[in-house]
DNA sequence: CTTGACCTTCCAGTCTCTGGGATCTCCACC
DNA sequence: GGTGGAGATCCCAGAGACTGGAAGGTCAAG
């Protein structure tokens, strides 16, 4: 099947799947007598590998990894699942950084009026307002990091 | 002073610092008699004003904003929280991907033995979920895309 | 005057695509 | 057989936000 084909049914862009080919990620497609790339029922099941393992956040390079592993009939499951670890792990790290900065701006959108005065405790705070104030002792003037 | 030094006490690398000269984000630095950079303390506090900014996550493009409208002294403190609403929801957006992302793993780890036999939900999993979802979700028509 | 830290500029690479342009091939229809 | 249009090919550039490295200029200390 022609590469517009696959992409549809893998759910990857046809510009995509040429990209993975060029960077190696998947192998080089069979070529019809026109040049076109030809791919079959297993190209299509590797190519909705990467997807489904792309939408969990792996990068490409773990992708590679997790196709190698796929392919080896005598992996260790716990292979699979270091991977994975590692994974969950970068995320929880990203989601705690994400919250870190919610909570700051939050506290800082909430002291602010959000009306045509232009004091705004968000730039005073950016500004350095934490320095600031914790020399003079006012309130409320804590910052996160 | 030299960029190394402003870099030190701003916590924004010297690199960096060139960056942003390079892109606008910040004006062209004074130079010494030798060519070099030359910072004073109102371009430290720019420089810390932008650190701060991009610690809580916004692009340097919502942060040219914040600087302008940092200068700006007749700004409306609605504007200033107006930028901070929409970074908290891609904020928000980013947390919710992670989330789902981190959920679904989750449920795939649990499943995972993580030993030495090959068997794996992970692998499994990734390599024909869709079948399985076909079989219960039933998807209309071909993908659009 | 030499040494070495620090500075300069510019180019390339990171990561994962995505869009655009020029050109080529295929297929259906007349 | 001709034609139109879809869809294929290739390669370059750009996005975001830096970061590293090469080749060379400047400065203060010894």
């Amino acid at each position: 099947m022609n590469i517009g084909i696959a992409a549809e049914r893998s759910g990857v862009p046809a510009k995509t799947i040429r990209y993975y080919e060029s960077i190696g990620l998947i192998r080089p497609a069979a070529r019809t007598a026109g040049n076109y790339r030809d791919y079959d029922d297993h190209d299509l099941q590797t190519l909705r590998f990467i997807q489904r393992a792309r939408r969990l956040g792996f990068s490409v390079k773990d992708v590679a990894n997790l196709l190698a592993l796929w392919r080896d009939r005598g992996r260790a499951s716990a292979d699979v699942k270091r991977l994975a670890e590692g994974h969950l792990a970068e995320i929880d790290r990203r989601m705690q950084e994400l919250r870190g900065m919610r909570d700051t701006l939050l506290h800082l959108m909430d002291r602010c009026h959000g009306d045509e005065r232009p004091d705004c405790p968000i730039l005073e705070e950016l500004a350095g307002a934490a320095a600031r104030e914790a020399g003079r002792g006012h309130r409320g003037g804590r910052a996160q990091h």
